[in-house]
RNA sequence: GGGCUGUUAGCUCAAUAGUAGAGUACUGCAUUGACAUUGCAGGGGUAGUUGGAGCGUAACCAACACAGCCCA
């Protein structure tokens, strides 16, 4: 026969049609309910590994739901990503020579909607690849009217209840990006770097002081020299002062704790316009604040004429070359130091003084941590939480405003003398400002728009229609269960629980599964400049978005980092591979899939056998589903597929198909056809296209009557019986025959005869004669021992003699069983002494002592067995 | 500096404290009927080190070593 090969790249488009167009992605009403939010990605972003972990992740659960009586809503959408996106648009504008504050506001924002309208959807359209099945028709985003409406409610109702504020705080500013950013924004790095030690010549004197620095340029803005209380070294000098070189200003030298006598020289200067720390130390002592930059992170009008407009760097250098002519610069160090980047510019963040709007994040934290503690929000794995209380517990006040364009402008108006106005609209705005001034007033609304993170933070009740009470914020909040990635636990997760507190009065999702980051196969985060980035779209192209999936899930162990190498996604492409022969195998055997709804009475024993075993591996996958075990559950699928079914089952079916039982061969074929159809429901929710695909091509849909994607997993419980053991027997049975040929380096797939004389129970060989003949490879299996030499086997205390047609060098079974012997005395020996041990029997479970009771009389029965065969020898 | 992970087969990882497993790689063999994207079988482990609690540990506790991550 033709080989017949699974064709992923022919199914795969095509069958995500079929869902669409019969919106199957829609809830359906049901008793119970299961919903989830997406992670929205960001409009300019493209699909990477750790979308497709995250995403298969929410697919699969999803699926799972929705296929077993839970009305299942998948909500979709994309976030506007503020900066990421106005940068592109400027930068693609630029090309056509057009710059963004020549075109204004107005139109700018239309560019920038224009190019949402054509590529905003590419992610979307890469998620469907992978095979998601959100409700698309719910597709959000968080510039949409109704997200809009909802930042707003929540900015001004903050506002109204001091959790919001206006205020003068040293921020991170970003120079290129020229807006203010969040703590969380700033990317510590590690570099190299060098400590510069500066002489400060003191007043009235030769003498100097040595401070030391990493950025010699900020000491144009200095206005004081700590040192530390106890550092004896500067006893005397505290309260002198000193001249700033270049700057030529006098500044006085302090006392304060923030100096570290370790630290370099133990004094250090004091610029608090450009650093948190000396920040903090100039509040305490009342110092000037001088800032020394301009938004470009250029120097300005406040140092020395030649200095001004110079760029940091710039200025850096000019200031050394200067210093080391005034013999002032006394010592180059070279150091590690870290040195803070925006995660977007990848520039150098400036610590800047400028009024900003923040989030008094401090007081939303105390319900948001709350609920986590009283356990009615849950992170999985369970050590999340620690990480989240920490950040919780240290948190700072968030600073929201962005000096961009594109995103939510601050609804807050601003009256001729400064005095805010916070107001839904203009016209609110305007009519209270009426109200304050007792006249009409010009009102201006700030310029600045709000972080992403703040939209992003409604996600799970605004994408459900809050503030409206719509029917399905009311059926789906709190959500069941946020699928993400750690890395956003503090910029979204957390975030959300504040603001759901806050809004919602409850707890935006019940469970958190945190999944780890997608490295390489070496450990290794990818990235571009790298080069080590798998492209999960060149995978699905590749092996089949169903073999992506499944590989990683099956990867998908808690609190581990998935390490991904292509290998493992070329076996699990042979996996579907695997199953579409076994359909292919049954239609070959014209098995009917019109009879596979229902299960006759079973008689066969290996009918028995592998319902027992489906219905086994089906409660472990829901369970491991259930407790976010999705390595688990897909190994455990894997296996019971693989194995159970197409190596074992199978091959055992084939006895009754070449047999001429009517009757039997009628129950193996409806049996195996509805094992089958249930591997495929079992396997839906892992690997969608594929199941589907054989599901229509054997036209299990009843003409769409029978939708795979609604269709319940079985529910009976697996029931062991002695049919299940006899055949658990015979498979067992029949590897030792095959591995014992194997070592006695007899051709396995010679026929062999077999005496079974000394066997306790032969009835139930004779009564499986045909399997143990067919999969053992035996031609005769006599009752009476043949009276010719042969080899002797042990299995389970029964002595099996094999006669091969080839002589078998004796000396090698007697190798071999010596083997045998010494792996079984090695064994023995331990358990004895687990016997022997008195606590052991005094103190361990019964049942266990019992267990190794029975082990000890089983191998002792083996060896004696063994040891009299090696001396008829 | 504070916190959190991890260290098990060549590789990637599992496993309620009760005889250490899987996938992959490797080796040998097989093939005229679902499937070479296959089948059968095999080798491969001093569980990072040291100490402790315990009848019993890869698992619990402590210290150390190494690797990684987060926060400052």
């Amino acid at each position: 026969m033709s080989s017949d090969k699974y064709i992923h790249s022919k199914v795969e488009d095509k069958i995500y049609s079929y869902w669409e167009k019969n919106k199957l992605f829609k809830p359906k009403k049901n008793k119970k309910k299961f919903s989830i939010v997406i992670p929205p990605p960001n409009i300019t972003g493209s699909l990477h590994m750790g979308h497709a972990l995250n995403n298969s992740i929410q697919d699969l659960l999803t699926r799972y739901h929705r296929m077993n009586n839970f009305e299942t809503l998948w909500q979709p959408g994309t976030d506007h990503a503020g900066i990421a996106t106005q940068a592109l648009v400027e930068r693609k504008l630029s090309l056509e020579n057009i710059s963004k504050n020549e075109i204004g506001r107005k139109k700018f924002i239309k560019k920038v909607w224009d190019w949402k309208k054509q590529y905003g959807d590419v992610i979307i359209n890469q998620l469907k690849k992978l095979g998601c099945s959100c409700d698309w028709s719910r597709n959000a985003f968080t510039m949409d009217d109704n997200l809009s409406k909802s930042v707003i409610k929540v900015f001004v109702e903050l506002y109204k209840k001091k959790l919001i504020y206006k205020a003068e705080k040293l921020i991170n500013w970003d120079t290129v990006l020229k807006t203010a950013i969040s703590d969380l924004e700033v990317d510590q790095r590690e570099v190299n770097s060098k400590l510069y030690h500066i002489k400060y010549p003191i007043e009235g004197s030769s003498d100097f002081i040595i401070i030391t620095t990493t950025r010699p340029e900020t000491m144009l803005g200095d206005t004081a020299i700590a040192v530390n209380s106890k550092d004896l070294r500067y006893k005397s000098l505290v309260g002198k002062t000193v001249i700033v070189p270049i700057a030529d200003r006098k500044i006085k030298i302090i006392k304060d704790d923030y100096a570290d006598p370790d630290q370099g020289t133990g004094a250090v200067k004091i610029t608090p316009a450009h650093d948190f720390n000396d920040y903090e130390v100039g509040k305490r002592n009342k110092l000037r604040i001088i800032n020394i930059f301009t938004k470009e992170g250029k120097i300005n009008n406040n140092a020395p004429d030649d200095y001004i407009g110079l760029d940091r760097f710039e200025a850096r250098k000019k200031l050394l070359n200067e210093l080391i002519k005034k013999d002032l610069l006394s010592k180059e160090e070279n150091i590690k130091n870290k040195v803070p980047y925006g995660d977007r510019s990848n520039s150098i963040i400036e610590p800047f003084l400028t009024e900003q709007w923040f989030v008094d994040a401090k007081k939303l934290a105390i319900n948001a941590k709350k609920i986590v503690k009283k356990k009615k929000t849950n992170f999985f794995p369970s050590n999340w939480s620690k990480t989240y209380f920490q950040w919780m517990n240290n948190i700072e006040p968030w600073c929201i405003s962005r000096q961009l364009w594109w995103g939510h402008q601050i609804p807050a108006w601003y009256g001729p003398d400064k005095k805010i106005f916070v107001a839904s609209n203009e016209t609110e705005a305007k009519k209270i400002a009426k109200k304050y001034y007792k006249k009409k007033v010009q009102i201006d609304q700030d310029p600045d728009v709000l972080d992403t993170w703040f939209s992003s933070g409604l996600w799970a009740f605004a994408t459900l229609g809050w503030p409206n009470k719509t029917k399905y914020l009311k059926k789906f909040y709190p959500t069941t269960v946020l699928v993400t990635g750690f890395d956003i636990i503090f910029f979204w997760v957390a975030r959300m629980i504040m603001f759901g507190m806050e809004f919602m009065n409850k707890e935006p999702f019940k469970d958190i599964y945190v999944h780890a980051l997608v490295r390489d196969e070496k450990g290794q985060k990818m990235s571009k400049s790298k080069g080590n980035v798998i492209d999960p779209l060149e995978l699905i192209e590749k092996y089949s978005a169903d073999a992506l999936r499944f590989t990683l899930l099956s990867m998908a162990s808690p609190g581990r980092d998935v390490k991904l190498s292509e290998d493992r996604v070329k076996g699990y492409r042979n996996f579907l591979n695997k199953l579409w022969n076994a359909n292919n195998f049954l239609i070959m055997n014209k098995c009917n899939f019109n009879n596979s709804s229902k299960l006759p009475k079973l008689t066969l024993n290996i009918n028995k056998w592998i319902y027992a075993e489906l219905l086994e591996v089906k409660n472990n996958v829901e369970k491991h589903i259930k407790d976010y075990r999705f390595d688990e559950a897909s190994r455990n699928a894997y296996q019971f597929v693989w194995h159970s079914y197409c190596d074992w089952y199978v091959e055992l079916s084939k006895t009754i198909l070449n047999s001429k039982n009517q009757k039997d061969i009628k129950e193996v074929k409806i049996v195996s056809t509805y094992i089958f159809k249930q591997i495929l429901i079992l396997m839906h929710p892992f690997i969608p296209f594929i199941t589907e695909e054989i599901w229509l091509k054997n036209k299990l849909d009843n003409r769409k009557k029978n939708y795979l994607m609604l269709a319940n997993w079985p529910k009976d419980k697996s029931k062991k019986d002695e049919s299940y053991k006899e055949v658990k027997k015979i498979i067992n049975m029949i590897s030792e025959i095959r591995s014992f040929k194997n070592e006695l380096n007899v051709n396995p797939g010679s026929f062999i005869d077999v005496s079974i004389e000394k066997i306790t129970n032969k009835s139930f060989f004779i009564k499986n004669d045909v399997i143990f003949k067919r999969l053992g490879r035996i031609n005769n299996l006599f009752e009476k021992d043949q009276n010719k030499p042969g080899a002797t086997l042990v299995i389970g205390g029964n002595l099996f003699k094999l006669y091969f047609d080839k002589t078998v060098d004796l000396n090698l079974i007697k190798e071999n069983l010596l083997k045998r012997k010494n792996k079984y005395d090695e064994e023995l020996a331990k358990i004895s002494q687990r016997l022997d041990n008195k606590g052991f029997i005094e103190r361990a479970p019964k049942n266990i002592v019992d267990q190794e009771k029975t082990n000890y009389s089983n191998l002792k029965n083996d060896i004696q067995k063994i040891t009299l065969t090696i001396e008829s020898l």
